[in-house]
DNA sequence: GTCTATACGGCGATAGAC
DNA sequence: GTCTATCGCCGTATAGAC
């Protein structure tokens, strides 16, 4: 009754491949770029068969959303999971990685624009955040004297932040200061984390170029 | 030869308006919503006048770009030289003004979606950034032990990200631990920042809600 | 120098043909 | 399940009125 246009399954491979183009466009041109036409001529179909998997634009950005998110919450669960004992260090590499910062800062910024999907990012981010806070209050405890005089919730925000931050600057071509950044943050990081087991080398952490 | 076109004179009291109406646009529903025929609606006057005064949208933006970006430095300037023994106080109070501050951010997010503008939004963040940093060694030297660990561009780099995070996240409905990290950082400045005299209250402080 | 009227192609969106 | 036709709004360009 409210709707009653035909829509393409969500199991299709088709719809599942067009997200992939919409990953793909907002990553190399920003999401003002994705446009039916653009996402249809990157998936090498037309744009009439991209409105029958997403009604609306609005439709589009939430499938991606949601897909993405999905995948994060389980990326970071890993991370907490296999690196129990340094949280800080894994949500400092995790806001870090390009995957995951660069569509998660671009969906925050979309997310400021489109009204219609506001819900949909608040949503994924607490929920991702409320997932952070909980591994870090469960290894430092719910008081704040382990990390001195800072409380988890701010130290997550700053630490979950930054990187975002970063990105957005680069993504206008200021870089001016951020190397003494990233490079403060990784010394407070090596004197910071209780390292239990001191290293791990089985990890394979991705750095910075 | 390049450009024939005739433009409205830059000292038009109508551009002043109708660049009042695109601040107060992008404010209200963010730069997406500005269009000619929003502005022109917004400033009672035709959309063919806004063309003349401004004969693309970049052309809009830069000009409502550089408007601003005058009146930061020169308000920045001030609070520096005001209060010239609390440059954190004034660095952390400054990025949380609404005028400054959201139009700022908005004005980032644009950057990262029109390349046109980029260089524009480059430069004046760099230009701001460059006059805080003096401002702050000037204060605290080049070194970095009257800070502690923490060198004076990665306390700036913080100090004004910070706020614009906050608002990125309350433009998308996120507020969860916010006030935890307006505290921490406010209750660091109350240690942190080398009061010489210890209070001016001649200053007018603006104050969160 | 200021301002209006009009036209063009690209866009999101809808209804419906195959 | 796939695609076309069509509509109204947008940025942009131009010619010309005051």
């Amino acid at each position: 009754m409210a709707s009653p246009r035909r829509v393409g399954a969500e199991t299709s491979k088709t719809r599942d491949l067009l997200l992939d183009c919409v990953e793909r466009l907002m990553l190399e041109t920003g999401y003002a770029s994705v446009t039916y036409r653009a996402v249809a001529a990157k998936a090498a179909v037309t744009s009439g068969l991209v409105q029958y998997y997403f009604p609306t634009l609005d439709d589009l950005f939430v499938a991606a959303i949601r897909r993405r998110s999905e995948q994060n919450l389980e990326r970071i669960t890993e991370m907490l999971r296999t690196n129990a004992d340094q949280p800080l260090r894994v949500l400092w590499e995790y806001s870090q990685e390009e995957s995951t910062s660069a569509l998660t800062t671009e969906f925050l910024a979309l997310g400021n624009h489109r009204k219609s999907i506001r819900s949909e990012i608040t949503e994924v981010t607490e929920q991702v955040r409320r997932l952070q806070l909980d591994a870090l209050t469960a290894t430092f405890g719910t008081g704040d004297v382990a990390l001195g005089p800072i409380p988890p919730s701010v130290l997550l925000f700053v630490l979950t932040g930054i990187p975002k931050l970063l990105r957005l600057e680069e993504g206008v071509g200021i870089t001016g200061t951020h190397d003494d950044v990233v490079q403060a943050f990784e010394a407070y990081l090596a004197t910071a984390e209780p390292t239990r087991d001191t290293a791990r080398p089985a990890r394979a952490t991705r750095r910075r170029k």
